[in-house]
DNA sequence: ATAGGGTTAG
């Protein structure tokens, strides 16, 4: 009953528009704080302590200062140290200290300046803790894009007594090194789990980690290569299991070539399944190659397997991203006709290409027309609706799609809340978006590093420095790891606030970490700093790419 | 892990 009066609400938005207009007319801030109370997402007219405590790293503080443009970020690996400083502001004001866990004296060895460059392993022997597994899988986590750190602990956690690496402390070390790039290393931890006198530790869940990691590199061949050897090396089956892991990942990766020449040279011997053809179709699909999609369904057909609701669903969503309508209807007729009613996904793709290309009442049309046919939106869907509502500039109904999914039976997710936090910001809703991150600490959703890209770009547009900070700090707390995407979006973002110095400290942490940004971004960096006369840091700069561009990756010195 | 997201734009 609710629910079925909060969609006709939600059409009815599309003709006259009255209610909609009137929300919209009123940019009075006064105005949009009271009409919205709302539990979640409103805007209290009083900043709450938390906003207060986010805006000023430390607990109840009294003020938000304006000037936080002057703050000079520090580092990134001088965090520890203001970890340290936290904490004493902490027992400054509370009788209780609160002990260092585990992780975090972990995390203050492996930040140590000369930790990358020299001996980690040495370093970390003065390191007072107890190894176990679910420590090493959380700096494995914390460190998933510093490889050499997250390495050097893994190296130095192995030689501790009473500990053993488990088969997912291993896999999880084989997906940061292929993550970080690092294949001679990766294969080195493979072999070394092979020679384990625990047996079967190499699995097809590390091998398809393995061969999904080559293909992103775009090392197809050799992703090839790992599969057709596996077994011989291994002892990983090549089953039609494993084969359509290997055809997901290349699919994936963006080539159905690979894919495809692996179906042909496997026909014969790895009997293929209905998922083996449906990833061919969607590969085919991917690619526009209409009429190779169209040849594997019949070849489909042919082999005893009848499509199904995934395989229509990769031709929906190719032609909705060819814009053509029409055909998609079409498709959808004959997937009834066939019996394989559209579910939730198609309706998802249907709905957020109409509302992408601006046909707005369309798409809610789709939301209307899924529930008739007693089709369930999930999270994903409601992300999508959220995503659509909020970039066609009715923000307010985005929001009231937001509150209302929990009563709707829908747990909000973290993409859910990413679209939310994406959204808020881009109707300036700064103090909503953080709400909404804190929000997510208290339901236990964990945020991702998409959660905070939107955030720290606010904070380089807006030179809220301090902010920034703190949610760096607050990410390396939430075990999210800066990858190179966040140093890029940093960097550039500095740039063109005018913060160069700061760009150069994450530049340098970057290139420490070994990632070294691209050349757009190292130029406009250059540029920057030239046009400010810094010539010295400009040599810097210079000198840092050229020494890591040489060796790519420095070997770590472990004993 | 067979199909769905955003990201990034002055």
């Amino acid at each position: 009953m609710l629910a079925k009066l909060r969609i006709s609400k939600l059409v009815s938005y599309t003709l006259p528009r009255r209610i909609f207009e009137r929300r919209f007319l009123v940019t009075n801030n006064a105005f949009s704080k009271a009409e919205e109370s709302t539990v979640v997402t409103g805007e209290s007219p009083e900043l709450p302590s938390w906003v207060k405590d986010f805006l000023s790293n430390k607990p109840s503080s009294s003020s938000v200062s304006n000037d936080d443009e002057d703050f000079v970020i520090p580092s990134l690996a001088s965090w520890v140290e203001s970890q340290k400083f936290n904490s004493k502001q902490v027992s400054e004001g509370n009788v209780v200290k609160k002990p260092m866990e585990d992780i975090d004296k972990v995390c203050e060895f492996l930040n140590k300046k000369d930790a990358s460059y020299g001996n980690v392993f040495n370093e970390l022997s003065k390191c007072d803790v107890v190894v176990t597994e679910s420590l090493v899988l959380q700096v494995l986590r914390r460190f998933s894009n510093g490889w050499n750190q997250a390495y050097g602990f893994f190296i130095w956690a192995k030689s501790q007594t009473g500990y053993k690496h488990s088969a997912q402390s291993y896999n999880a070390m084989v997906d940061v090194l292929g993550k970080c790039r690092i294949f001679d290393l990766m294969w080195e931890v493979i072999n070394e789990m092979k020679r384990s006198e625990e047996s079967g530790l190499v699995t097809l869940d590390t091998m398809s980690k393995v061969m999904r990691r080559l293909a992103k590199s775009g090392k197809y061949s050799e992703a090839v290569d790992a599969f057709l050897g596996m077994e011989m090396s291994y002892g990983v089956k090549t089953d039609t299991n494993a084969m359509n892991s290997l055809m997901d990942a290349l699919v994936k990766e963006n080539s159905i070539e690979h894919a495809h020449e692996v179906f042909l040279k496997l026909f014969d011997t790895i009997k293929p399944d209905a998922r083996t053809f449906n990833i061919l179709i969607h590969g085919f699909c991917k690619a526009r190659k209409f009429d190779d999609a169209s040849t594997m369904m019949d070849l489909m057909k042919v082999t005893e397997f009848t499509p199904d609701v995934v395989t229509y669903t990769s031709f929906v969503e190719a032609y909705c991203k060819e814009g053509d309508f029409r055909r998609v209807n079409e498709i959808l007729e004959e997937m009834r006709e066939n019996g394989s009613n559209p579910n939730v996904v198609t309706y998802t793709i249907v709905m957020h290409s109409l509302g992408k290309s601006k046909q707005v009442a369309e798409a809610l049309g789709v939301y209307e027309k899924m529930k008739e046919d007693g089709c369930v939106p999930d999270a994903k869907f409601y992300s999508s609706l959220i995503h659509i509502l909020s970039k066609t500039g009715r923000f307010n109904d985005a929001v009231e799609i937001f509150e209302d999914m929990t009563n709707q039976g829908v747990a909000r997710d973290v993409l859910v809340y990413n679209t939310m936090i994406s959204a808020a910001l881009h109707h300036s809703r700064d103090e909503m978006a953080l709400r909404l991150l804190k929000t997510m600490e208290e339901e236990a959703c964990s945020p991702n590093v998409e959660t905070y890209a939107p955030l720290l770009k606010m904070c380089c547009h807006k030179k809220k420095m301090k902010l920034l900070g703190i949610l760096l700090h607050h990410m390396v707390k939430n075990d999210v790891s800066i990858d190179v995407a966040t140093y890029i979006l940093l960097i550039r973002g500095l740039c063109n606030s005018g913060k160069v110095e700061e760009a150069c400290l994450f530049f340098e942490e970057a290139v420490r970490k070994g990632m070294v940004p691209r050349d757009s971004t190292c130029k406009m960096l250059v540029e920057e700093l030239e046009k400010k006369g810094m010539a010295e840091a400009k040599l810097k700069i210079h000198s840092l790419v050229q020494s890591k561009t040489q060796d790519s990756h420095s070997p770590l010195s472990v004993a």
